[in-house]
RNA sequence: CGGAGUGUAGCGCAGUCUGGUAGCGCACCUGGUUUGGGACCAGGGGGUCGAAGGUUCGAGUCCUUUCACUCCGACCA
């Protein structure tokens, strides 16, 4: 795509409400922009792309494991809510309004009354289970305080799975088969994440972990060891102390963490409530055993640039990126230039490579702080050495350049790119 | 909900104390020059000063009420 035809509006000054890195570079670089409100946000063009990538990864990954994907209306029948006990319980942070009809209704903020409201209608015997079916698509929670851009909005992406099970240890078979998928959209995400011990809080359930995202500015105080795997979140290990060593035998340690995925064994409580049953094999009616799964997708992208970016801008792993490559023309109007970029940009785009291809009239230096601020992993410059038959090689991470000849560029490029 | 702030152009801000023609920077539009680290010159467009009420000859500025947002705290899959 062209930058000079696309809506990227990219700024020098900080928003002012802006405190975290992810939150000024997601809107300095023009992926999302304030609503106005807060909590809000919206996705522009650049933004859209990074969610839709991220989005399926996660997709990928649970589709491999299973997984079904469904879309539950957003809008929720209070009625449901009241069913399981939770229209009271959970307080304001759900979203409440009446029809025309005066009827009662809610903004999904989670959906585990909606979920068992679709089994319960479909599913009649043991033989149609176990069951995994998840969405990605969007939740609303009334924060008490939103804060730090898409860290913790009110309105957001979120991925919520649910999985239904003759027995609880089925449930718990799939519980690991979900820890392990996670892992997997996590690793390929390239995020350094640790798995911690949680609590299950107003989900409910018997047992829950947690997937952080380590980071400084995390919201969680989380315990990990360094030596094993082995995490915990403080709300579970209060009696945690300085110096306290870990099973394996080395030390613990006290750190930060952004919660991007948490994971429950919840058994019956949703599915007796709701009078949710199957026909097992012996003939009865019997309440299904529930897992239940979720990942802030958006938070995700907010976490992504918490962890990779640095006083210049975002850094974009290769599976989240919104571009494969980012191509700087660095002049132009000279006309050698123009004509490389346009040769490579197809042959790149014949290979299938997501290419952006700044065509811009604007001068070297305001190019060079788009692509830092943009953060696309890989890039290209074509300019004044081209005279001599050779362009530059940009890598964002660090900002490594390298020179190339033009004849070694397409080879050298497509290596990289792994196409 | 407790504490502290802030609302003036798309963004960042000054002006408010001490009432008197609505300002600056960035961004945007036009023309020209410029093109390896956020260019320059000239011209230009854009505002119910968060809202309502009041005082006054006159209110961005003073008074009252109200709404919104931000930060700290409590809260939170």
């Amino acid at each position: 795509m062209k930058f000079s035809q696309l809506l990227i509006p990219t700024t020098k000054e900080t928003p002012n409400d802006a405190t975290l890195a992810s939150h000024i570079y997601l809107i300095r670089g023009g992926f999302i922009q304030s609503v106005g409100d807060s909590g809000l946000y919206n996705y522009l063009p650049l933004g859209k792309k990074v969610l839709d990538r991220v989005r399926q990864v996660v997709k990928e990954e649970l589709d491999k494991a299973g997984c079904q994907e469904v879309s539950l209306s957003f809008v929720t029948p209070t009625a449901l809510w009241r069913e399981s006990g939770r229209a009271d319980e959970y307080g304001k942070e759900l979203l409440r309004f009446k029809d025309r009809k005066e009827n009662d209704y809610l903004l999904s903020p989670t959906n585990e009354e909606a979920m068992v409201n679709l089994v319960r209608q479909s599913v009649k015997s043991y033989k149609q289970l176990p069951l995994n079916l998840y969405q990605i698509n969007l939740k609303f929670r009334d924060e008490i305080r939103p804060r730090f851009g898409l860290m913790r909005g009110r309105e957001f992406l979120m991925k919520d799975g649910y999985s239904f099970h003759v027995s609880f240890e089925d449930m718990q078979r799939e519980f690991a088969l979900m820890e392990e998928t996670y892992k997997r959209i996590f690793t390929r995400l390239g995020l350094n994440f640790r798995v911690v011990d949680a609590d299950s809080g107003q989900i409910g359930g018997s047992g829950s972990k947690e997937f952080m995202l380590l980071a400084d500015s995390g919201e969680d105080d989380i315990i990990v060891c360094d030596a094993c795997e082995y995490g915990a979140n403080i709300e579970v290990a209060e009696d945690f102390k300085v110096g306290d060593l870990c099973a394996c035998g080395a030390p613990l340690r006290l750190t930060k963490g952004i919660e991007a995925g948490h994971i429950f064994q919840l058994g019956t409580k949703y599915s007796a409530s709701l009078n949710a049953t199957f026909l097992n094999e012996q003939g009865k009616a019997q309440a299904y055993e529930m897992g239940t799964y979720g990942i802030g997708v958006s938070r995700l992208l907010a976490g992504i640039i918490e962890q990779n970016h640095d006083e210049r801008g975002c850094i974009w792993t290769d599976s989240s990126s919104p571009f494969d490559l980012h191509l700087i023309v660095s002049n132009i109007k000279d006309e050698a230039q123009v004509a490389l970029a346009e040769e490579l940009y197809e042959a790149l785009r014949a290979k299938g490579v997501d290419v952006l291809l700044d065509d811009r009239k604007d001068r070297f230096g305001a190019k060079m702080k788009d692509y830092e601020l943009l953060g696309v992993p890989h890039g290209v410059v074509i300019g004044k050495n081209l005279a001599e038959g050779r362009v530059e090689l940009l890598q964002r991470a660090g900002m490594i350049k390298e020179e190339v000849a033009v004849e070694e560029l397409i080879a050298t490029l497509f290596a990289r790119l792994g196409v």
